[in-house]
DNA sequence: TAGTGGTCTAGACCACACG
DNA sequence: GTGTGGTCTAGACCACTAC
């Protein structure tokens, strides 16, 4: 019954497709429609092998396409349930906004949690990107950003020494650039560069994503009012979970 | 003897490792370590299951591990290649640029090619955002947006009709922002979203990626000095060949 | 024609979740 | 224990590329 549409179909796109692609994409568009909820389950693959007269290792080909596409999350033992997504908006407008304030505008709670703080000789990029001489020694803070409750993004920060501590104590706790300025260093410029990366094993535990799932990196370099710079770094996050807004302005 | 080495890393990382994230990790780091150099072919899929002692579908989802990550590049019936990246940087900087400037700026070469224009009755979202009455009707145009001979980015412009009517046939060729400019619309702000999605079968044959690749999404409504809209679209770039680069000033 | 990756099968065994 | 997904095998056949 079902299979009928798909065949028919299949020979409608004057293609070959594969069995697995016409099996995801049924999958997908019964997501995508609605008639699987988010947050329901899908019938297990056994049953979806009987259902499109197919062997088990075709339907986890099919599976790993909507995994891959991010509409499904499967789960050892459980099953596979169709994804809620709930993008946290991370505002990159004038003047500089702070994530903490992003978060409560949206009636989140966010938190930093330092996994690591240490002195360490920088890499050449590094050096390049902070002003400094090579080989120069500078601190690197790692923070696990979390809303509500789940990681959401992985932070890495480095400041020159001088800066770095100042603020060893305190980095230990809360967002850094709400630290940079507590300690009195205004931040008057950052430049930005946004980007997408895939998770590598590492990550894929930090963030609790799997291999190869896309993340977004937000590159900054932040000066202070004197041009001095302050800190540079890199937070990772997962794509599926947040997203970043500019509004531009031309005089 | 490469075998032993895996094994031993195997155990003393304490984990149970499947074969396959052993395999992919052992490349994974004679990539990034350059042991393969860019554009370089892996052993064949036989060879490789040879190597590692496993079957072929074991070495079939290690590599698939490897291109998820975007760092190998599998072509039908010639191999598996260690993939070249060249991201393209569009700059978001005030005062707002064009992408033919920034693709100068790199010495590269941009072409857009539209692929469709029609008038269609407004989805509710879009009414929203160009801030028209509801079941309206816009221009829409769909653009392929190439660097150096290869598609980089598939951009879906919307505009109110008699904005649309006017640059129908100039919509045709060249880029959005420049085409509205020459036609005397002066943007003069520009509202902006990015954000990261995944390549369904459609796109994936546009963009020439594999389906779930990540694409950045650059969502985006233009105004010009009198408040008015005069677009608003969203662009769907390869995400390992596009980033955006911003800087923030605060007063 | 030979070599490569792409699809698919049938079946085995393991690890995790839940009642 | 039962059911679920996770890993792995051995082998078949197809489609694309290159010579």
């Amino acid at each position: 019954m079902e299979l009928q549409d798909l065949m028919v179909r299949q020979d409608f796109n004057q293609k070959k497709m594969p069995l697995y692609l016409v099996i995801s994409e049924a999958l997908r568009e019964k997501i995508i429609g609605g008639e699987y909820a988010p947050g329901e389950q899908l019938p297990s693959e056994y049953d979806l092998g009987e259902i499109f007269k197919v062997s088990r290792t075709t339907v986890r080909k099919a599976i790993s396409n909507l995994v891959n596409q991010g509409l499904v999350i499967s789960q050892h033992g459980k099953g596979v349930f169709v994804k809620k997504h709930h993008k946290t908006t991370f505002s990159l407008t004038n003047p500089l906004t702070f994530f903490e304030v992003d978060l409560a505008r949206q009636g989140l709670t966010g938190k930093a949690s330092t996994i690591g703080i240490e002195r360490i000789e920088a890499s050449t990029e590094i050096c390049s990107r902070l002003n400094l001489a090579a080989k120069s020694q500078v601190y690197q803070q790692q923070q696990i950003i979390s809303v509500d409750e789940s990681p959401i993004a992985l932070d890495t920060a480095y400041f020159p020494l001088e800066i770095g501590a100042v603020l060893a104590e305190q980095l230990q706790t809360g967002f850094t650039y709400a630290t940079l300025e507590r300690c009195g260093f205004t931040l008057k410029r950052a430049e930005i560069v946004l980007e997408c990366t895939r998770a590598d094993p590492q990550l894929s535990k930090y963030l609790e994503v799997s291999i190869g799932a896309p993340l977004l990196v937000y590159h900054y370099v932040a000066y202070t009012k004197d041009k001095r710079v302050v800190a540079c770094g890199e937070t990772l996050s997962n794509a599926d979970r947040m997203c970043y807004s500019v509004v531009l302005d031309r005089d």
